[in-house]
RNA sequence: GCGCUCGUAGCUCAGCCGGAUAGAGCGUCUGACUACGAAUCAGAAGGCCGCAGGUUCGAGUCCUGCCGAGCGCGCCA
């Protein structure tokens, strides 16, 4: 149990005692000032009309009464903060299971209902850009946290592998195809068509595979082929570059397959029998309005097709049979208007509307030598994932893009971030952990085997540096509760901070064995947390850099 | 116009369930390597927390209004 979820019980079996009262939420927090001890609580303030007494008074009985070994102190500060003081024997208790405990420290074994993480869901049409690769990298290290919490998760990737984008990709590449042979493939509108240099390589691969032969076959079935061979090859692509930027996921699913199975237009009868559609000029609506929209949308439309709606409202249907009862779906902020529509579908097939919750991952601005570099899909002036991780390396994009909260816009200047690196506060983190294995490799001991620790009082700077290490478990938690990835990097830099203070006033090695024991504890937990905190965003913690 | 997300140091951003003197990095300036890694540390300068009200012992944090920014408001996805 947390010191801060014991100082609580203390207290509150304290007013019970002297006040006779029975305190719900008993807030314990860390104060800023070292000198207002290890944590504090302002129960007394919190709570004055429930003591009908003055604060410090009420403040002072409690902390006269309040009475644990692992409480060095308690004295009453301020308007009625009560600081507490832990006893060292108790810290260092903390210290030594910290680093027993290992990979596992921060980490609650998953149980319960498991949650269901959609994201990144890029379309295969080309390669991954930088968007996604924050909502990759956000995602990635969301699903990671919400584990470490004690959430059990499924990741999924969902891909549009029909419609009409796909057949304008295939169009795309069929006329780049055309082109190797020196031949024309007609176009209606070449303006739409996508114009990367991807489609080339997509192109120089199918006629490898094919050679002329869609040039002898009917133009629809080709282009369905043609938007087969060019969609798989998508597809691959995009693993590639999430493997290389260390997010997996669980399943991925295919739009098609909702047509093939026959669910898209299971669906749609399900909403006409609830009576929440009606049609009008040749299409189908659904009556979105009813529940939140700001109007009604299109299902059907009137040449018979479907709107991306419809099987998107079937693919959290399948989510729903598949046994899920809880999902987030992390979205591009571009598509904030989206979510209304969607929990619409999904309350009008009878299921609750908060099945469904989402994140929306802001836009990340890339900017190159002080200018924005404006990207577009098609036109094919896209800054791909691979070549923002070819520049700055794979740990400095995984730690850059959830540095910040993912509701914030993001501005990322590629040429600063190279020049930059050195300065960059992955290194920062990882300098520690390196630091940190340096001193091991020349005490010629392991982490795991510091010896025994003999309880003493704490310096002023092991002492933060042991408190900020056993905070790290309630921000695992809290980071998971409120989705904010970017805590734990804040708190890594935070916990680098102490452990750099910690290393340059006080030597490891020295010649008191108690003293070194003590010390290369709280290096052992140091390197323990970076590595466990790493870890959850995805990022290498080296022994050497 | 309506809706969503934001507005904190020159720049990029933190700030726990409302708590004590609002923090960090970059940039600028000054110091510290013949002790375990100077990719580090110590110090200085830099703030009407967008503006105005409200709630209360206490507001960067909660509420209302205004100003400003981004995104959305298709029989596109």
């Amino acid at each position: 149990m947390s010191f801060e979820a014991r100082i609580a019980n203390e207290i509150r079996s304290a007013a019970r005692d002297a006040f006779g009262v029975e305190l719900e939420a008993v807030h314990v927090e860390r104060p800023n000032d070292p000198s207002h001890g290890d944590f504090a609580t302002n129960v007394a303030l919190a709570n004055a009309k429930v003591f009908k007494r003055n604060p410090r008074e009420v403040a002072a009985t409690l902390a006269g009464a309040v009475e644990a070994p692992f409480i060095k102190s308690a004295e009453v500060a301020g308007p009625g903060f009560i600081n507490f003081r832990l006893s060292p024997g108790a810290v260092w208790a903390e210290i030594a299971s910290l680093i027993e405990a290992g990979e596992n420290y921060g980490r609650e074994e998953p149980s319960g209902e498991p949650v269901q993480i959609e994201f990144v869901s890029a379309n295969p049409t080309g390669p991954m850009h930088v968007g996604h690769g924050r909502q990759a990298a956000y995602g990635d290290s969301l699903a990671r946290i919400m584990e470490a919490a004690g959430r059990k998760v499924s990741r999924e990737y969902y891909f549009n592998d029909g419609g009409n984008q796909i057949r304008l990709f295939a169009e795309s590449v069929a006329v780049r195809y055309a082109e190797m042979f020196e031949r024309e493939w007609p176009v209606e509108d070449s303006d739409s068509l996508y114009k990367g240099e991807y489609t080339k390589e997509v192109a120089r691969d199918l006629s490898k595979e094919y050679g002329e032969k869609f040039f002898d076959m009917d133009r629809g079935e080709a282009l369905s082929e043609i938007g087969d061979f060019a969609t798989r090859w998508c597809m691959d692509d995009i693993r590639r570059t999430l493997a290389r930027i260390r997010v997996r996921f669980d399943n991925f699913f295919n739009e098609k397959s909702l047509y093939d199975s026959g669910g898209v237009e299971k669906t749609i009868e399900k909403l006409k029998a609830s009576g929440h559609t009606y049609e009008e000029d040749g299409a189908v609506w659904l009556s979105s309005s009813e529940f939140g929209d700001d109007k009604d949308r299109v299902l059907v439309k009137s040449d018979g097709s479907y709107t991306y709606v419809a099987p998107d409202i079937a693919y959290h249907a399948d989510k729903w049979e598949r046994g899920f009862r809880a999902t987030v779906n992390i979205l591009g902020a571009d598509h904030a208007g989206y979510t209304p529509r969607l929990r619409a579908g999904i309350v009008g097939l009878g299921l609750p509307g908060d099945f469904l919750d989402v994140e929306l991952v802001r836009l990340v601005k890339l900017m190159r030598d002080g200018e924005e570099v404006k990207f577009s899909k098609r036109a094919g002036n896209v800054v791909t994932l691979d070549e923002l991780m070819d520049e700055v390396g794979e740990d400095v994009a995984r730690y850059f893009y959830v540095r910040f909260s993912h509701k914030t816009e993001m501005g990322f200047d590629l040429g600063l971030a190279i020049k930059q690196s050195d300065e960059n506060p992955v290194f920062y983190v990882q300098y520690a952990h390196a630091r940190i294995a340096s001193i091991f490799r020349r005490a010629e001991t392991s982490p795991e085997d510091v010896g025994e620790i003999h309880p003493a009082e704490l310096a002023p700077e092991e002492r933060v540096l042991a408190m900020e290490l056993l905070d790290f478990p309630r921000i695992v938690r809290n980071a998971a509760a409120k989705r904010e990835v970017h805590l734990l990097p804040t708190y890594l830099e935070t916990l680098a901070t102490r452990y750099h203070q910690f290393y340059t006033i006080h030597k490891v090695l020295v010649d008191d064995e108690d003293v070194k024991a003590r010390r290369l504890a709280l290096c052992a937990a140091t390197k323990n947390v970076l590595k466990n905190g790493l870890g959850l965003l995805g990022v290498h913690a080296p022994e050497r850099m």
